[in-house]
DNA sequence: GACATCGTAACCAAGC
DNA sequence: GCTTGGTTACGATGTC
């Protein structure tokens, strides 16, 4: 970890995800933009947010459901 | 803050905090003791885990379709 | 589990452990007053959870990891 | 709201909305990748954490922190 | 004993 | 400016 040529990789490796967690700043912004829009369009975007967040909740819940299911599964020794 | 009253004050809130930690380290304690009951009367904590996460989820999901509605009956000036 | 008796069990376990996490929630809340009314006198919550975590932990591990961090500065060329 | 015309609008900005949030989590995945890269190249994720964090960190603010915090030390008696 | 996963806690930003 | 929601980071737990 002293010499160079680690500290190299590590350099590389940093400079990798911090362009990344830019990328990512750019897609959350599009996200704000988007409820912007809606917002001048004239929809809440109070309710927008409450919306997607039950639907994502909806399929949460149907992945625990099946998860469940094949947990009892195992347990009952069916594979 | 520099003052010995403030120092004091800073002292006892903090000594608070960390009773109430301690405190809640216990009742984590107690939950992990039930687990291992359960597990030695032959019970899944794993299955029982899941369980516990799907009925909470299902109460959360029900609060959130009561938020959602009141949301609604707010943005049409249904007080 | 598939009997009466073992259901009965299992129910009442789970409904323990459900009743302990509740009340774990409540001392999570108490523990969120106290920041709440430390804040409200003046006092800042970060810097106090700070002092928290410093008094939890061991001395020499809080040198070792202040050591690690400084060799990677170093490898990185960061002053 | 309540036509089909602004309804259909409501869809799709949600969507559009969705189809960000899950483009988010893959960018989210793609860093957790590096870090795990990182590992297993025997680099320590936590101090990468902290190095990215300082990098990022103005410089001043941090000075400031660490002022506010020895202060409250001086406080408290803790050398 | 190391890895991955999960749950929890802290931090931050946005909205009211 | 205060509060709330979302995100991130950490620690613990269970697994392989």
């Amino acid at each position: 970890m002293t010499d160079n040529v680690s500290a190299e990789q590590l350099r590389l490796l940093i400079e990798r995800i911090e362009r990344l967690e830019e990328e990512k700043r750019g897609v959350s912004d599009d996200i704000k933009d988007v409820y912007g829009e809606a917002k001048a369009t004239g929809f809440d975007p109070k309710i927008m947010r409450a919306i997607i967040r039950l639907r994502k909740m909806e399929k949460h819940q149907l992945d625990e459901q099946d998860a469940l299911l094949e947990t009892y599964r195992q347990a009952l020794g069916m594979a």
